[in-house]
DNA sequence: GTGCCACCTCAAGTAACTTGAGGTTCAAGG
DNA sequence: CCTTGAACCTCAAGTTACTTGAGGTGGCAC
């Protein structure tokens, strides 16, 4: 049993953040405190866990919301199984985007170290990245 | 020299992104032809591609808008490939985050598909990416 | 000359939070 | 027992990077 606090504090979030996500039912209305302060347990943490780590790959909050509903309902495997497959597929997406982005970069700051510093002259910037 | 529909279209962008990035100073403000449409050239769209480039490793507008007055300014390449270093060590950290999460999403799906087949039964959703 | 699509401006809406104001609760120290 | 400071509370407004909508013009094809 532990505070608002801690509980952002080990899912790496925010306070508000924590609010937010109960006003949006991502989160259950937290138990509270004689004084109305928010008392969360480990079942909390573990939701909102799987939220943040949801959120780190961009799936938006209505997209985590039905999910987390539907596993709720205690539903088969095979959509949760589907589910985190998407979250796979488009996981490698983003990694070959990056990995392409990362190949630019480097080819165009070899240009430059090479054309340009002889002389303080400014680099070639919209070739770089625009080919 | 085109319009911007076809810019858009070569950048990938939406229109009123285009229109937008104008109105904040990211692109300069656009020829225009006797009705008010506007016109672009071959620099316009370098510069689009550009902005649209750094957009997607998610450096916000104000950085970018920094980053492209440092270029006009005719600055040495030290300041650019700093930036670009940067962008560079920002995209490994992604990349490594994401393969993290592959990873932990893989170990639950294989978690899964061991526990869950014979009965219908749900998964243990946050143990698998909470830990 | 009349469609019709692409363009124009301006205002308002959206996601996912953050920040601020103004006030209460709780645990520790004196 | 009292006070003090951090952590909590609610509610409203601000932020970023756009998108969407309303209401109206431009340009070209037939």
């Amino acid at each position: 049993m532990f505070t608002i606090g801690v509980l952002a504090r080990r899912a790496q979030c925010s306070v508000p953040a924590v609010r937010f996500y109960e006003a949006q039912g991502l989160m259950p209305p937290a138990e509270r405190r004689e004084g109305g302060h928010r008392v969360y347990g480990r079942p909390d943490l573990a939701r909102l866990l799987l939220i943040r780590r949801l959120r780190d790959l961009d799936v938006p909050l209505d997209r985590i919301k039905a999910f987390l509903k539907l596993d709720e309902g205690g539903k088969p495997c095979a959509e949760t199984l589907a589910f985190f497959q998407e979250q796979r597929d488009a996981i490698r997406q983003r990694i070959e985007a990056l990995r392409d982005l990362d190949l630019s970069l480097s080819l165009h700051m070899a240009n430059c170290q090479s054309g340009c510093l002889p002389a303080a002259k400014a680099c070639d910037l919209y070739g770089a990245l625009s080919t």
